[in-house]
DNA sequence: AACCGAAGATTGGTAAGACCGATGCACCCG
DNA sequence: CGGGTGCATCGGTCTTACCAATCTTCGGTT
C-alpha cells in the first residue's frame, strides 16, 4: 500500500494526465526555460484532446509557476519542475523534522529578539498544556502545534510564519509522519516537556542563541526518536553521520 | 502606452479573477472545510461567466490544494487558504528576504555536507551566468533563481527544497518584491557576483559554517538594499537594530 | 536602402451548447 | 422494512464560434 494512496484515485482526468505529461517533458528538457510551448490548438490535435482540456492542463502548470501565459503569444517556460512539482512526491518524516530543526531554530532565535511579554505568557500556557499529555493526548498535540506556531508568529515575520505553517501542514498530510511522531512522543514524555521549557526560558531571557540551541535540541531529539523508530538502518546512519558535521569522503576537489 | 512593460499581467483573465473571489470567500468562512462548493453551472450563472471559465478557476484551486473535485459530486473544501494563498498577501519584500536569509543560510550549511561534484559544477555554471547580468538581465534573474534552488536541492532534503521553492514563489508573486529586488541588484552588480562566488567556494570546500555565513551575507546585502530603497525609515531602523542584536558569535565569522 | 505603419495570420480568452459517465438520493417493489 | 432501481444532478469532455491581443509580413514613404 502506498503511503500516498488517497482513498480515491479511480479517475485520471485528462487535464491531469496532460499536465503530468507536459511536466515530464519539461523535466526532460524538451522545452528549455524561456522557450514557448506549442499552441493550444496544436497540443490539442497532438494529444488527441480538445482545446479546453489543453487549457486546463496549461493553467495547472501556470498555477504551479512553471509557465507564464502571454495573451496572443503563447505559454512560455518560467522554470523547470522540481522534485516537489512531480506528483507522488513524498517527504519523509525524517526529512521534515530535519528541515524543521534548521528553520524553526532560526525562527526561535529571531523570535527571542521580537517577542512580547504577552506572547511569552501565551507560550508558557501552551507548555503547561503540553505537559498534560497523559490526561489529554489530543489536546497536547494541538498545544504542541500552537506552541511552534506561536513562536513563528512572535518573529513578526509573515514569511517565517508561512513557512513554518507550511511545514506543519506537510507533516499532517503524511500518515507516516503522524504515526512516527506520536510514537516518538509517547516514548518519553518528561524529556519533551523539559525541551519545551528550555525554549520557553530562552525566549523569556530574550536570548537568541539559547533559543536556537534549545529549539534545535528539541527537534533534534524528535529526529533521533524517528531514526530509532525507523527500521531503515541505512538511512539512519547516513543522516547521523551527516549531522555530525564530518567531511564527506567523496571525491576530493581542488 | 506601456512601452516595454510586459513585466506582469496587464490582462486579468476571468479565471484568475474568479479564483481570487473564491479564495476570498473560503478565507471568510463562507465554505467551511469539508463543505461543497456550488455546482459549476450554478457558479457560472452566479458570476456571469461561462462554465469553462468556472472550471479553470476551480482547477486553479485544486492545484493549490484548496479543494478536491469528486466526479459526479462536486468540489469539496480540503483546507482554508493560508496567508500566502490569498492574492492580497501582505508579505513584504523585507520580510521575505529576512526569512530567506535565515532559512537559506541553514540550507547552504546542510548542502555543504551533502553536495556532489556534479552539483558543484552546475552551481559554478550558474554563477557565471549570473555574472552576465548586463548582457542578459532576464537570464541572470533566472540563473539566480536556479542558483538558490540548486543549493536547496543539494541538501537532499525535499522539505528544505519545498520551503525554499515556496519562498521564491512568494517573491515572484509580489510586484513590489520583484521591483525592489531588481532595483537593488542593478545598484551594484559586482558585489552580488562576489557574494555568489563566496557561497560557491564554501560549498566547494564542503565547509558548512562558511556556506552559511556566505549565504547569509549575500541575502543580508540584498536586505540592506531593500531597506535603503524603502522610504519607510521607521521600519528600516527597527529592522536594522533587530539584526544587530542577533549576531551569532559562535558560528558566524565576520 | 532604411524606416515605419497597416493588414493579415496566429494565438490565447471566452462563450454557448451538447453528450457522456459517475454519483447520490428518493421512490418503489419485494 | 430492506434492498434494488431509476431519475435528477454534477463533473468531464468535445465542438464550434467569435473576440482580443500579438506577431509577422509586406508595401509604401522618406
Amino acid at each position: 500500500m502506498h503511503p500516498t494512496d488517497h482513498s480515491s484515485a479511480p479517475y485520471d482526468r485528462l487535464y491531469q494526465d496532460l499536465a503530468r505529461t507536459l511536466r515530464r517533458e519539461l523535466a526532460e528538457g524538451r522545452y528549455p526555460v524561456g522557450s514557448r510551448l506549442p499552441a493550444e490548438r496544436e497540443l490539442a490535435t497532438q494529444f488527441g484532446v480538445s482545446r479546453p482540456t489543453v487549457r486546463e492542463a496549461i493553467i495547472a502548470l501556470e498555477v504551479q509557476g512553471l509557465v507564464e501565459v502571454r495573451v496572443g503569444s503563447g505559454a512560455y517556460v518560467l522554470r523547470l519542475p522540481g522534485k516537489a512539482d512531480v506528483p507522488g512526491f513524498d517527504i519523509s518524516a525524517i526529512e521534515l523534522t530535519e528541515a524543521r530543526m534548521l528553520f524553526e531554530g532560526e525562527a526561535a532565535a529571531l523570535a527571542a529578539t521580537q517577542i512580547s511579554d504577552d506572547e511569552i505568557a501565551e507560550i508558557e500556557r501552551l507548555v503547561h498544556e503540553i505537559a498534560r499529555e497523559n490526561q489529554d493526548p489530543k489536546g497536547s498535540v494541538q498545544a504542541d502545534h500552537a506552541f511552534h506556531l506561536a513562536i513563528a508568529r512572535a518573529t513578526r515575520n509573515k514569511a517565517v510564519l508561512e513557512a513554518v505553517e507550511r511545514l506543519w501542514m506537510l507533516r499532517s498530510n503524511s500518515p507516516e509522519a503522524a504515526l512516527l511522531h506520536a510514537k516518538a512522543r509517547t516514548a518519553n514524555i518528561k524529556p519533551v516537556v523539559d525541551e519545551h521549557t528550555a525554549v520557553l526560558e530562552a525566549l523569556r531571557r530574550r536570548d537568541p542563541e539559547a533559543a536556537r540551541t534549545a529549539m534545535r535540541a528539541h527537534l533534534s531529539a524528535v529526529l533521533e526518536s524517528l531514526l530509532f523508530a525507523t527500521e531503515d538502518k541505512a538511512a539512519a546512519t547516513r543522516r547521523r553521520s551527516a549531522s555530525a558535521k564530518r567531511e564527506r569522503p567523496s571525491r576530493a576537489t581542488a
